[in-house]
RNA sequence: GGCCCGUUCGUCUAGGGGUUAGGACGCAGGAUUUUCAUUCCUGUAACACGGGUUCGAAUCCCGUACGGGCUACCA
């Protein structure tokens, strides 16, 4: 039986947006669930492009979703090195190779040649026709080639694309999909910095790697039937992995395939952490520090493009690897749904145990400046997490367990509150003083109690009761909060709150 | 422009020759509730278009339209 071996390979340009997570799942998942090997590479092989920090981003946010990889850079593995800048050497071996037996040559033209040629004309592509009129190894002397390189002239390798060939590519998502290889241009494999082009080390590495199965995104659908005649010339076909390309991610307005601007121009995350550019043009939030679990991340992902066929949508990673399968991805791009995306995460939210939500939610109540204690946290976080959607809205929605409220909901105050007020809810005060017993249970007989004896109503009380306490009229049950805090706090906080509304009221006056 | 891929409610999607075309998000209404939320119920809304093939097409085939991707010494 072959051993089963996936691998993500990212390119660190910069942060890596919730595409590239999702692909790195869909990785993820097939390897687990053939109980294979999942594997970090990183494809350095653009000096230009390269940014410093993206590597240790692309780990970190790997590590937050969960997608631990089993080998590769920072992992360990028997195929290393695992960044394609520390392989230099092994693909120039596979370049030259593929010169000898006559399916690549040296190419002279330079850059500026090239963009000669194509302001000339437009469609110009470097193929088996215009490849008889440039400057290389099909149209020079083989000892004017020798002498090019002698001299260190600088060149490329480019792949030599046969002529009037049909290129059929088997891809797992999409069936059968043909190219004629006169439409394939002659792509350069060795770039004149002596680095590969993703084609070339691309092929390799997955060659080398021992890599079974290539999950990548539909954009480098086209330039699979290079890979696959490069396989051929390498005589690599016979192992060649097995492709499938992923639908694209598209915005989630407009027209066009998810960008990392799309971010920020709509106030939403488009990564998973946040990324600290050089501008805040070039900054991003993520889905972490946005309040987001990553369960519901990686729940939210997996079915951008994928579904089991049932009617199940909560998925926990182990059921993820049990249910995935490479026949239920779907062809067509789907679009971003935010809205959809923090419904996973109420779900996951609502779901957790209490004392797994006062772990996130604790950074969060620190960086306000306070520090609760655990039992308090832990209940708190109970009382809030059916009413909150993302974890930043435990501090925005409930605040006031931590802090006195600067500003209450004055309209409620405006329409229940008078000059008689005071001298009512002084009695309150001390009808709740009496409870012994201070549960939810008693408080709520306390007050109902105070309410029928005065012959009030439910609305006479509760609002300014709950605004007294809290300053809004949303929140958890006013007895659980009350017990919660405890008769002195209770009194504290109310009294502070009436000599508030007297303020208010005054001002009217 | 050329090549390639795609097209079921607004969105994510199930289904795949005969279905009341199913679910979820969103939205609207209702029930429960001390508020808000949760939960539950109900409603809203789709097979891009045109031709075939067939007794019958959303489903198969061909076109068209529309959308997307690629077209670099970027990945």
């Amino acid at each position: 039986m072959e051993n089963i071996r996936l691998r993500f390979a990212p390119s660190p340009t910069g942060a890596l947006h919730i595409g590239g997570i999702r692909t790195a799942l869909y990785n993820y998942l097939l390897a687990k669930q053939l109980g294979g090997t999942f594997i970090l590479r990183i494809e350095d092989t653009d000096q230009n492009r390269f940014v410093p920090g993206a590597e240790a981003y692309i780990i970190d946010a790997l590590r937050w979703c969960g997608l631990i990889p089993d080998e590769g850079v920072e992992f360990g593995g028997e195929y290393g090195p695992y960044r394609q800048s520390e392989r230099k050497a092994i693909y120039r071996q596979y370049a030259e190779a593929l010169i000898a037996s006559g399916h690549a040559y040296y190419a002279f033209d330079t850059p500026e040649e090239l963009e000669e040629r194509r302001t000339a004309d437009e469609n110009f592509k470097y193929d088996y026709n215009s490849r008889k009129t440039l400057r290389n190894g099909l149209t020079i002397k083989t000892e004017a080639v020798e002498e090019l390189l002698a001299k260190n002239e600088p060149y490329v390798i480019r792949i030599k694309v046969p002529e009037n060939e049909i290129v059929r590519i088997h891809d797992l998502v999409r069936g059968e999909v043909q190219f004629q290889s006169n439409e394939l241009d002659d792509k350069v494999m060795l770039k004149s910095d002596g680095m590969p082009t993703y084609h070339m080390a691309n092929i390799v590495d997955d060659h080398l790697m021992k890599i079974t199965h290539v999950i990548r995104g539909e954009e480098w659908l086209p330039s699979t039937a290079h890979h696959v005649l490069l396989y051929r010339f390498l005589g690599w076909e016979s192992t060649m992995p097995k492709f499938a390309h992923l639908p694209l991610i598209l915005k989630p307005t407009g027209q066009g395939k998810l960008s990392k601007r799309d971010g920020s121009r709509l106030g939403i995350p488009v990564f998973p952490l946040s990324w600290n550019g050089e501008t805040a043009e070039e900054s991003f939030v993520g889905f972490r520090e946005f309040g987001f679990d990553p369960r519901a991340v990686v729940n939210f992902l997996a079915f951008l493009g994928w579904n089991p066929g049932t009617e199940q949508e909560m998925f926990s990673m182990e059921e993820l690897i049990q249910a995935f399968s490479i026949e239920k991805i779907g062809k067509s791009g789907a679009r971003f749904d935010f809205e959809k995306a923090k419904w996973f995460n109420q779900q996951y939210l609502i779901a957790s145990d209490n004392a797994y939500l006062a772990n996130l939610v604790r950074p969060i109540i620190e960086k306000k400046g306070h520090n609760p204690a655990e039992t308090f946290l832990q209940a708190f976080c109970g009382m809030m997490k059916e009413r909150v959607v993302v974890l930043t809205d435990f501090w925005e929605n409930g605040h006031y367990f931590f802090e006195d409220f600067t500003e209450y909901d004055d309209k409620t105050i405006g329409k229940k509150w008078n000059t008689d007020s005071t001298g009512l809810f002084t009695r309150l005060l001390d009808a709740l003083e009496s409870i012994s017993n201070y549960d939810p249970v008693a408080i709520q007989a306390g007050v109902e109690g105070f309410i029928s004896e005065n012959g009030l109503k439910f609305g006479d009380i509760f609002p300014i009761l709950r605004v007294g306490l809290t300053g809004t009229v949303k929140g958890p049950g006013v007895f659980d909060m009350m017990a919660l805090w405890g008769k002195t706090e209770v009194k504290r906080r109310l009294e502070r709150s009436f000599a508030l509304f007297n303020q208010q009221i005054a001002k009217q006056v």
